[in-house]
DNA sequence: CAGCATCCCGTGCGATACTG
DNA sequence: CAGTATCGCACGGGATGCTG
């Protein structure tokens, strides 16, 4: 991933790797909660716009708060663009840009991957799982679902 | 990343937008901080093994404990296989699976997009910082309300 | 309607110390 | 050498309430 310069410009031999890397920095914003979510909807929906409030709808389960702060993430990114309607009350449009379009790109790659093999990391977990049970029990302290 | 369960109100919409979302889980996954570089290094000696102590070297940063933990994490998941040398001191080989070299390909796609367009990402920042310096001016950045 | 402010809890992850 | 156990803190992010 630290592929090009990065030569440790500052020397952080300890702390941080390096900061700087871009792979890095990109899964930090991805792998936020709604991140993704929002560039999808967003992109189902190019090149129109979508108000906030129907995003909101879109993304079941989502808070204002977040619903808020990761389209301001997104938007200072320049992955999304911001347009207010200058009414009474306010209504705020939301779209792709180009760079958010080709972010969807890669992340579609990612739902592929991830519709095509999680069944098999889960199944993987399962025997595991298996394993553990039949090995040293250190107590009952599993949060299983009901019991 | 995505915390714990989180009891909301998700409906029957069975799409990529609840916790059991293949997607969210891979990203939760990816997004941790070492897992990527952890799979990119073990990819890179592919099919080589590597042992614990090469891996934290090539890993500048991690510490013992995440790097248990993150190997760990992927050899559960079935993507990465450990092998133990039944020697004294024991001597503990890690390699990618099939699984885990398909997941490589897939980050691989990430950090091209990254290493492609992270600049254009700074940029924007850039640009979103200058427009906020014109703005207002955070001088005691205390509000004090109410008195 | 859109969005900021506040409170608060869970947890990712770093530092440190101990064991086979 | 490889791994586990413990502590601590910063931070993501959910719930709630206020404002223009």
């Amino acid at each position: 991933m630290t592929s090009s310069p990065a030569r440790t410009a500052k020397g952080a031999r300890g702390d941080l790797f390096d900061p700087e890397c871009p792979t890095r920095r990109l899964l930090d914003r991805i792998g936020t909660k709604w991140t993704s979510m929002a560039v999808k909807v967003l992109a189902e929906a190019s090149p129109d716009e979508v108000r906030f409030a129907e995003l909101r709808r879109r993304m079941p389960g989502i808070s204002q708060k977040m619903l808020s702060a990761t389209l301001q993430s997104l938007a200072r990114d320049g992955l999304v663009a911001r347009r207010v309607e200058p009414t009474v009350p306010p209504r705020v449009h939301y779209r792709l840009t180009d760079l958010g379009l080709s972010l969807e790109v890669a992340l579609a790659a990612v739902r592929s991957w991830a519709e095509e093999h999680m069944a098999e990391i889960d199944s993987a977990n399962a025997i595991d799982d298996a394993r553990a049970e039949g090995a040293v029990r250190p107590r009952a302290a599993r949060p299983v679902r009901g019991t």
